[in-house]
DNA sequence: GAGAAATTTTGAACACCGTTCACAAAGCTT
DNA sequence: AAGCTTTGTGAACGGTGTTCAAAATTTCTC
């Protein structure tokens, strides 16, 4: 016997799958909520059963667009935790390519993450929060191998200035817009990026 | 005597006037075409006859804020062509900060220079591409000094990865998602991230 | 200048959006 | 089976950008 609310679970599940496929094709504004209740066959207000409103679907499939990052990032970098300095860029490099990559490959879901802005004065959720910090352990720990002398939060500092630096130039290169890397050059210009950034840090000053 | 044609550009630039206000005081989402057409004091459907869309009319104040952030990055620089590395480094830092500085200045618009996509297939017109590429001069000018030995296109690759990287920090900086560097701590990580590369560029390998 | 023709302005109407809510249907308890 | 509670329904609401027949205005012609 289904009870009602192992039924709704389900149900939650379509409607989440169903929103993935619609950005995952037609990007993020071509989530409709009417195409939602169509696909999963309910109601058109009977999503709103399922989820409070637009802003938290599209946070759950964020949810599980950073999942699937965090998995692809752990499966680029080596098992053993990196001794050496060189070791320890190549992580980075490895993990800055399997972000781009990542993004390349799941461009409209990969978007969401970061185009995404909450309705005017709605906070979002811890649990989105600390989603997002676990993955800076990719970064963190080949980080601390290279900056050994340095406190934890510069360390994390670091961290979050390097990611950002990444992201930026994934972000715009994946944009058509000409100011951009030209897609060919992306993987060898990330490359060069996080070397220049190892070396620089390597070196005294 | 005022023909038509003029009147009709001034009215166009009242609209923009009212765009750019409405954008810098509420962003994007805050643009609304009724009350466009209150402000300047038309009908809703005359909007129409000053431009195409709305899309139009938000290039056109993107096209004003990219004068207003080319003005800005020319004030950062000096006067005279660097002729040390040195002094090419402290120009790329200066633009870079120059950069964030005009960014958190002009939060909501400078956001819509890169968050405003065009409606499906719409291709950005001409001017408005020019218009981005002649920022690369601030960057590319004291590049070259720090790259003499490398070709002209390889300066350019190098100048987009190094402007993006400089944005990614930026812009995520400026969100106020956990990720991102602290605000407080944001002028200070741009000019390490820049003299990091600055200094590994230099360094011959 | 008067009248006709062309042009411009108007705002109601249209298509579409997310969201709500009175009501109908279904499930559950007694 | 009857009554009560929970859930599902889809028309309706308020909002958006855009259109277009008609009204107002300007321009042209004689």
């Amino acid at each position: 016997m289904t009870t009602t609310a192992e039924r709704r679970e389900r149900q939650r599940t379509q409607l989440i799958d169903a929103a993935e496929k619609a950005i995952a094709e037609k990007g993020l504004a071509g989530l409709k909520a009417r195409e939602l209740a169509q696909e999963i066959g309910c109601a058109l207000g009977a999503i709103y059963n399922l989820v409070a409103d637009m802003d938290e679907l599209v946070l759950r499939v964020g949810s599980r667009t950073l999942a699937r990052l965090d998995a692809a990032l752990s499966a680029a970098e080596g098992k053993d935790t990196p001794a050496s300095t060189d070791a320890a860029a190549d992580r980075l490099v490895a993990v800055a390519l399997a972000y781009c990559a990542f993004a390349r490959d799941n461009l409209q879901l990969w978007r969401v993450l970061f185009e995404h802005r909450m309705a005017e004065g709605a906070v979002v959720p811890d649990w989105a929060v600390s989603e997002q910090m676990t993955l800076f352990r990719h970064i963190l720990e080949p980080l601390s191998v290279l900056l050994p002398d340095r406190s934890e939060p510069e360390c994390m500092l670091m961290s979050r200035t390097l990611f950002s630096a990444v992201h930026g130039v994934v972000a715009i290169g994946l944009e058509e817009k000409l100011i951009a890397v030209p897609r060919q050059d992306l993987d060898r210009q990330i490359e060069g990026l996080v070397r220049l950034v190892c070396k620089g840090l390597s070196v005294p000053d």
